[in-house]
DNA sequence: CATGAATGAGCATTCATTCAT
DNA sequence: TATGAATGAATGCTCATTCAT
């Protein structure tokens, strides 16, 4: 008889996952102690480690959550749009990240502005993670190869230019979108409107 | 012992500088010690606080380092080409971080792997650092202005399309650089030719 | 582990003063290093810190407690007697610090050599604390008028003389138990009899 | 051939340990770093450690000085006067030390602030250094003997009771001293005439 | 003689983690 | 199951002292 049901352990760890954002976002990782973030998520500082194995392990929850629901946005507009242009996919992704919350798979609410400096920092750890490079590395080509899928069917529509290989320019696309993300983030450029209209300019359909 | 000649304490402060950027390349900036670059520097543990007032200076000045080395080619680029078109910019830029090693300004030479993995990392200070966030963002506008310009000599010489706003034009240019850099360090995708041929086919001239 | 009740929490804060007073009592407040003082508890180096900010906390617990301790017996007395003489009030106090220990306000016995070359450290930490030296000068003046009120009754009964200013006189009294201290502690002069006598001598009543 | 006469090494000297009295009296012993005082005293780090063997040395040689020029009024007066009284020696030592600066044996002006703000920390030092507490008590006894001298020719002319033993009776006379030193340097209790004003009161002539 | 760079042991403090209750 | 007290290794930094020049 668990006197813990699977929902309520879940809204807690949600609980905890999302104090832990709040800390990563506001002081950064390393500064961030697993007492700040019990206290944070109102709970006693050994609770964490029944639904964590360790500081690590809630860091790369928050690494894969950023780095979803970045994506999720693009993900979408490549399943659902049937030629999209590039300028499209990016516009579309960066005006997706523009509101101030977006709701993650067990639908809470998470703040943008959370969730993008949690993704800068996620950078950082996978310089040093193997297995966590592994993972992100997955999700990238995953992305990937929707966005190559969408230009491709970009190309049949003719929105896309024929002369470019889908893979690799579904790269340049992600690398448009983290670009953009650090700019906003790290470097306090926060124009969505300006960055996606020169990319309309610069990337002519077709 | 005498006066240590100026040239003599630069020559250590660059040991200490070249020691910590092996160890934050390796290890992170967080998981490594004072001590661990004094013992990778050759030099006692106190030794480095005569050179740097603590542990975030030294950050701060391979930070500074990573930054000027980065955009250093593209910023030449920028001067001296005639009319580069945005292909040309974000072509030769990355092709000067294809090489092992970049030399600084003091004249030492700086392996360019262990320099791209400090800047990444970097990126997450600026997060809760508001004066190293400033002067990132002077040094930001820097190179944008540099970009801007080169823009609009293209423009001027139908390299470059005249729909695109220069400032505006520039910030992608940093994008694509900065998305580039982090896929090939964080993600592990180092193929630079094929990101730059895909930045051709996508970014037509004129 | 479970909640621990306030009093084995106090027990505990309580341990970890007595063993910072035999430290510092034996080595200096400045000798003393925070592990000492764990070890002299038996406790983790860590631990207290959970009671005590810091160093310098436990400095001044240790300094009120010898400041309280020093000045209970004349305050006592210059309330309970009813026409005590000057050298009355001296003698009982410096009698009452004959003892082997006192017993303090929570009624742990506290060593008397041990507290007062604690008290005599702490006057060097008034010179460079303000606050310190603030509630030190608060606690001497209640002391102060304490004295002043018995002296004003021992005026009116005649066993000191009319012409003494009772607030000044008062200040004369500590000055002597501050002397007599400082002589018994830095200068091992433990005498007490003699001293006592010869103020008897020299003040005499009425 | 000595480079440096013995004139300038001990002017040399004297400027060192002014430099270390003016840090000890502001940051206090433990706070004031050797090289604190060699930048004080505008040498080299090195310095200080060919006039002196170590921070202790420093330390020694102020308390010593703190000691002898606290005591030199007195001692002048107890061999100078005629029959003084007990309040006669107090009130003109403590004046003494109400002037700005005093001179040492060597003719240097010695501000009486800061040396009274060493003196109180030199009574720590003597609790865990048995070499300089003996010294102490040499110092001590021959200043009490000074004036028990002095108290005698007291008795035998009137101004001081028969019934004082004078070698206890200065020691009384030195308790004042201190304890009046005490709360001007720890308790900011300045005023000097009130002090020696009720010690006349309390300690009357005969 | 004087310099001041270098040393390296030592310190106050933090914090991820454990586990008795 | 949850608590939160306790641990103790590790960290950034200081500083008394030395000694090569």
């Amino acid at each position: 008889m668990p006197r813990l049901t699977p929902e309520r352990r879940e809204a807690k760890r949600a609980e905890i996952v999302a104090a832990a954002r709040r800390c990563f976002s506001r002081d950064g990782f390393h500064q961030t102690s697993m007492p700040d973030i019990a206290a944070e998520a109102g709970v006693s500082a050994g609770a964490p480690y029944r639904y964590f194995a360790g500081k690590d392990e809630i860091i790369l929850a928050i690494a894969g959550d950023a780095f979803r629901l970045v994506f999720a946005p693009i993900q979408e507009l490549a399943a659902a749009s049937a030629a999209p242009s590039v300028a499209d996919l990016v516009t579309a992704s960066l005006q997706a990240l523009s509101a101030e919350t977006v709701t993650d798979a067990a639908g809470h609410d998470v703040p943008v502005e959370e969730l993008l400096r949690c993704a800068v920092q996620t950078w950082s750890e996978l310089l040093r993670n193997d297995t966590a490079q592994a993972h992100a590395l997955d999700g990238f080509e995953s992305v990937r190869g929707s966005i190559a899928d969408a230009l491709r069917r970009g190309q049949a529509a003719g929105t896309v230019a024929p002369a470019v290989d889908p893979e690799r320019g579904a790269r340049v696309v992600m690398g448009l979108l983290h670009g953009f993300l650090l700019q906003r983030v790290a470097f306090g450029l926060t124009d969505t409107a300006a960055f996606t209209g020169d990319i309309r300019t610069l990337l002519p359909e077709g």
